[in-house]
Order: structure tokens, then C-alpha cells, then sequence
DNA sequence: CTATTTTTGTGACATTTGTCACATGACAAT
DNA sequence: ATTGTCATGTGACAAATGTCACAAAAATAG
């Protein structure tokens, strides 16, 4: 999940203040990690992190996050062991939530319920986006609707990254980009 | 969406079949246009539909959806012009519910809040397994998922939607299905 | 039942992409 | 400056897939 951070009023606001940590995490630090049950969901205050499935000893990239997107698993918000790594790639600020104190207010106060439903909504736009993309478009189109997204990719994510993010080979993107 | 409907209790329960109507409607009609804004989601009880976008003439199919699964998409829910169309594969039957009014439940109602959540995080977890098909798995491998989860859908879909859900050509499933 | 339309299968060939091997370039450590 | 490491670019070739044309099969209409 990467999703930009909801407006939260008055009271909704203090309690969620109250189980959030500030944190500074080093680059590498592994934020989720796939196979394990996690407690904690993140917001990007400053860097950027990439969420990756592991097949057959390669990394690839579900999605990047930067500053002001919430970063989570919806498998870890579900209490099950993630399916993804979520990884630090560079320095970086974050807010920190306990997500079973979350999912215990949102149990009782309505703002948190909707603050939750806004969230996994705007996450599943994303996904939805992306499926359009993979099934849609060509490698090309798919490299140059992310660029232009997201340009900052660029300067912050390798593109052997970038390349299993778009769904092709490291030389492909090599290609494409020669254009 | 494509979601199992969640079970509900009680007094929440009768809020939902308040606002529900039960219809019955034709192989052919299209529940959400592409383009158009709707008022209202599905549960299906009897009967399968498709979810597609247009792409130059061509339909790509999203998702199918039957029995007992509940049905919309995201765009409809937030208001906003649906990027799809939704369309009954065969006759069926369907409870029919209106997106502002249970909305507005949820904006006062907890249970309806926290069933909201329950059906786009299902989705979104749904969304989350395709992408990783579409990303990691070869043509066959998409293939053999498919019919493994939902092996009606040979029954009720054709070869031309499947192969566009599964991103391939038709020609190419052709070649698939021959193994 | 027959005619017509639609769906599905298949061969030939072009295009795209993957894989392997290796070159180049950037960068860090010493 | 030198070395080593890692990321990236590129050529050659193989594999997968798309496209086009058409045949076979199935579904539908009359």
C-alpha cells in the first residue's frame, strides 16, 4: 500500500497521534518483511521505500513510496505474514502506527473506520491503475506513464528496479530508454 | 470489485435490506457503463457477469464475477465516472443497492463502516493476486490459476474474454489450451 | 434441417522480449 | 591513482507472443 496520508480532524486526529512514534530508519532497513507477521504501518515524512516480492533469488518491485504516502501490506493489516518486503532506499523520517491499535479505535470511532476506508480505497485505485498498465499498455507507454507520475523515480530507484516494476527485463528497459 | 458479501448481524443487517431491491435482468445488460456515473452496487445470487475497459475497439477484460460475489467498482463508489463496464454474462439474478444511501449508514453506523472495509480489502487483495500473476507468472501459469480457482469460468466465459483477462491473444490461449 | 454468424483452432511469419555474455561507466575504499 | 564493485548499456541469438489469413467447429436464426 502506498497512499497519500487523509485529512484527519480534531479528536480523530489526537488519537491517532497518541500510538504514532517519529522514527529515523537508514537506508536498507527492512520496514516489512515478507514471510513475517508485522504490527506496525508507516508514514513517509522524508525518503522513499520499495515494496518487492522475491522469485527465484530476483527482487520485483510491486510499488515505490516517497514523502507523504502511508506505507503498508494489506496481508500485515489483515494480521497475516506478509507476502512483501518493504524496504528503506535511502534515509529517511518516518511516523510509525501500531496497526492493532489503529484497528481498535477504528472498532469504536467512526473517523478512524472512514480514515481506514479512504486508505485501502485510494490503495486499490493504485492497483486497479497499475492492472490497467500491465494489461494495456506496452513496455514503452508503461515506462513513460511512470516517468512522468512519478519523475523523481529517476533520481531515487535503480533501474534494475524500475525494470521489474514495469513488468520486463533489465535490458528491455535499457532499450526502451535508448529512445 | 469482485468480493465475497460479508456476513452481517442484527440491526445492521436490516439497514442493509432497507435500501436492497431484488431484480431480475437479461443476458446483455450492462449494470455500470464506461464513462457514466451509477448509484448503485450488486450481490449476485444467480448468474455471472464480465468487467471490461475498451481499448480500440477491443474489450479487455478486468474480472468476472458470479455467484454470491458482490459487485462495483471503485470509480461508482466514490461518485466518480465508472473507467468500466460491467455486463451480465447470462440471465441472472441480483440484489441491487444504492451507493449513497449505505454511504450515508456508514457515515453514522460502525457495522456498516467496518463492512465497507471488509469488501475493498478483499478487493484489493484481489487486485493484489493478479498483479502478481500478471507480474511474475508466464501465460500458463495465469492459465492453470484461473481454472484451478474458478473452473465455471470455462463454462460461462469465452475463450476471446478469458484471453484478454489473462493478457494474452486469443491465438495465444488457442496454443496454451493445447498442452 | 439448413443457412448464417460467431467462436475457436492453426499455420506462417514478423515483432517483441528474454537470456547470456561481455563492455562500459560510475562510484567508493584504500 | 588504483582497484574493486555495482549499475547500466549493448550485441547475438533463442523463445514467446502478436498478427494475419483462413479453416473448422459450434451456436443461432430462419
Amino acid at each position: 500500500m502506498r497512499v497519500l496520508f487523509p485529512n484527519l480532524g480534531g479528536s480523530s486526529l489526537d488519537l491517532f497521534i497518541e500510538n504514532a512514534a517519529y522514527l529515523k530508519v537508514n537506508k536498507g532497513t527492512k520496514l516489512i518483511s515478507e514471510g513475517k507477521r508485522h504490527h506496525y504501518f508507516y508514514l513517509i515524512l522524508k525518503g522513499c521505500v520499495k515494496s518487492y516480492y522475491r522469485k527465484q533469488e530476483k527482487e520485483v518491485c510491486l510499488w515505490f513510496a516517497f514523502k507523504n504516502e502511508t506505507v503498508a501490506t494489506i496481508k500485515t493489516f489483515e494480521g497475516q505474514p506478509s507476502n512483501e518486503t518493504i524496504e528503506l532506499l535511502e534515509d529517511s523520517e518516518l511516523i510509525r502506527f501500531n496497526t492493532e491499535q489503529i484497528k481498535e479505535l477504528a472498532r469504536t470511532h467512526l473517523a478512524i473506520s472512514h480514515l481506514i476506508i479512504t486508505l485501502i480505497t485510494e490503495h486499490a485505485a493504485f492497483l486497479e491503475e497499475r492492472l490497467y498498465q500491465l494489461q494495456f499498455m506496452s513496455s514503452l507507454e508503461r515506462y513513460n506513464a511512470l516517468i512522468k507520475v512519478a519523475p523523481e523515480i529517476l533520481q531515487k530507484v535503480s533501474l534494475t528496479d524500475i525494470a521489474s516494476y514495469l513488468g520486463v527485463s533489465r535490458e528491455t528497459l535499457s532499450r526502451i530508454r535508448r529512445k
